[in-house]
DNA sequence: TAAAAAATATCAAACGTTTGCGAAAAAATT
DNA sequence: AATTTTTTCGCAAACGTTTGATATTTTTTA
């Protein structure tokens, strides 16, 4: 069966398409009892305009594009959440690729974008990606791209990421409040500017204020890796007292030590994270962490998309405030 | 800056629309040499093919829409990875749309569907929706529809899902194996038909293999009330040596108890549960858990999904085997 | 009642492709 | 050298919509 279109309403009632069209969008120049019939028509023939049709002939095609590592990521799939609900406010549509984190995928979704003439791209680069002038390209056609969490060092680039710094040094503060001796700091995938940005703030807001506190800095790039090095650093003579994981994965790994050893918490070791919550929320005691919330980062995305489309460029690097929530794990 | 077109290669190279198109994909009316002009000027200038004049000319639009209740799901997401890593191989693009539950934005996202003439939908129910007819409308007008995870009644759809009721009997085959003694089993929200058939299967398979155990059927219908009932049923004088939990959610709220209770896993507890193995593999140690993998299912999915593009009608509901997962829970 | 104004509807071009058909040029066959 | 065959390319229509310009009809005004 094929699609009812302009014509064949135009047809069936003895009308021309234009005027069948302008009926359709409740054009002044139409009288209200063309309209009416046309309408009716429409309705009862379920016609759909053809939104193929309209990109066009207007060149506009109210999708916009999302390229993400991965799509089964706690993190991710709040933010894709954010944005596909203020998306569907504005009357555009998404469509979402993963890249898996490997280059080539994500250049092949990237073609995609741009055959598809998507209206914009939020972007997260995939973990090794150095290839920015796709983007760049893109950016110069006047497609907009926003990046997000993973974003290029490149200034030239619109960016909305978490305020990473702050959350380091907010849960630095915690630590020290709580009279921590010696803990244990695991950070993430070191080649990432998000780590070592984490672990610089850290570092700096411990050294700072106080020198005195003990503390170790790691790199762990699973949740294997992360449990293997909170055993080791565990297994000392002189225990941590306190651990901080920099993200999920991390925290996932220390709480598997933990559960192994039967380490008390928060009596023996204070634990604190920084994650969006779901992760800390699933141990008792629930696990203290800095919030980074993807849906918010999603609505602040979404807000210098439009930005993006309407102003002629306003680069900017915006990033989302954090708050710590306290369980009781430290 | 305006976009490449063939109008503006021809121009270019003084050559036809239809000699650069043809040239572009490699027909052999054209020669060697002309072609090799034309790919040269195409990579040079970014062409890239619009795909709204290509859908437009050829009717196909090779995207795929997705309709889950939400993205934020840890197992809807599997179920979307396994789906657009398919789709990707085969030239097909993802528009993934949330239904959040709600039927009108269901309704909603099936308009932008239908108006950007998807090739296919991957449709999972809202949770209270009997509004099958907009369904039945689109694979009139020959847009297939793959329902998945929480599928019609009606045997006129095409359907995979999980076997639920294989799920359940193979929980209880193995914690009939352990030789329990006392066993609460905690289904999902009482008015889902998953979890009626889920708790209906593990039930009868008990009373027939093993009636002298001792059983205690309960339903919660989110995390903190599974964690509450738990409680209750192990602050009994004759606690529970087995726990059989038929979501994440519920086994989330259940190890919430475990660890607060301070319960040693396997040696005073058993526990089993149903899930795609994210969350059993948070705790130490591991849990046991039926595979219900919603990657397998999206494998499945896009195999019913062409299948119903090339032949007449194939319809059927098709489920996916599940597997025993040993941990050290059991 | 004739002219001007307002209301209503149509024409036709354009968006960027694909593709059947026909045309011109080159190569092969007598 | 004349014909046939093959190679190489161009013409033009179509996909469904939007929209500026224009035409037709109706209403208003003097």
């Amino acid at each position: 069966m094929t699609n009812t279109t302009l014509k064949l309403l135009a047809q069936q009632l003895q009308l021309s398409i234009s005027t069948v069209s302008r009926a359709l969008k409740d054009h002044p120049d139409i009288s209200a009892a063309t309209k009416a019939k046309v309408n009716a028509l429409a309705s009862s023939l379920d016609y759909e305009p053809n939104a193929y049709a309209i990109q066009l002939r207007t060149q506009n095609s109210k999708i916009f594009g999302v390229i993400v590592p991965a799509i089964s990521n706690l993190f991710y799939d709040s933010f894709i959440s954010a944005v596909e609900e203020e998306s569907r406010k504005n009357g555009y549509a998404l469509m979402i690729l993963q890249s898996s984190n490997q280059i080539d995928i994500e250049l092949d979704n990237l073609k995609i974008f741009r055959q598809n003439r998507v209206s914009g791209v939020f972007a997260c680069l995939s973990a090794h990606a150095e290839n920015l002038e796709i983007y760049q390209k893109m950016t110069e056609k006047e497609i907009p791209v926003v990046f997000f969490d993973i974003v290029p060092k490149d200034n030239k680039f619109t960016k909305v990421r978490m305020a990473d710094e702050r959350c380091a040094t907010l849960a630095a503060e915690e630590i020290i409040k709580r009279n921590a001796k010696k803990v244990v700091a695991i950070f993430g995938e070191p080649s990432l500017s998000i780590s070592q940005k984490r672990r610089n703030a850290f570092q700096h807001f411990m050294e700072t204020y106080a020198p005195k506190v003990q503390c170790t800095y790691l790199n762990a790039s699973s949740s294997a890796e992360a449990e293997e090095l909170f055993r080791k650093q565990y297994s000392k003579t002189q225990k941590p007292d306190t651990v901080f994981a920099m993200t999920d994965e991390v925290l996932i790994g220390v709480m598997k030590a933990v559960q192994a050893l039967e380490i008390k918490i928060p009596s023996q070791l204070g634990v604190i994270g920084i994650s969006n919550g779901f992760i800390p929320n699933l141990y008792h005691p629930k696990i203290s962490y800095v919030e980074t919330s993807g849906y918010e980062l999603g609505k602040l995305a979404f807000i210098q998309m439009m930005a993006n489309m309407k102003i002629a460029k306003p680069l900017a690097e915006l990033t989302v405030e954090v708050r710590f929530v306290p369980g009781e794990s430290l």
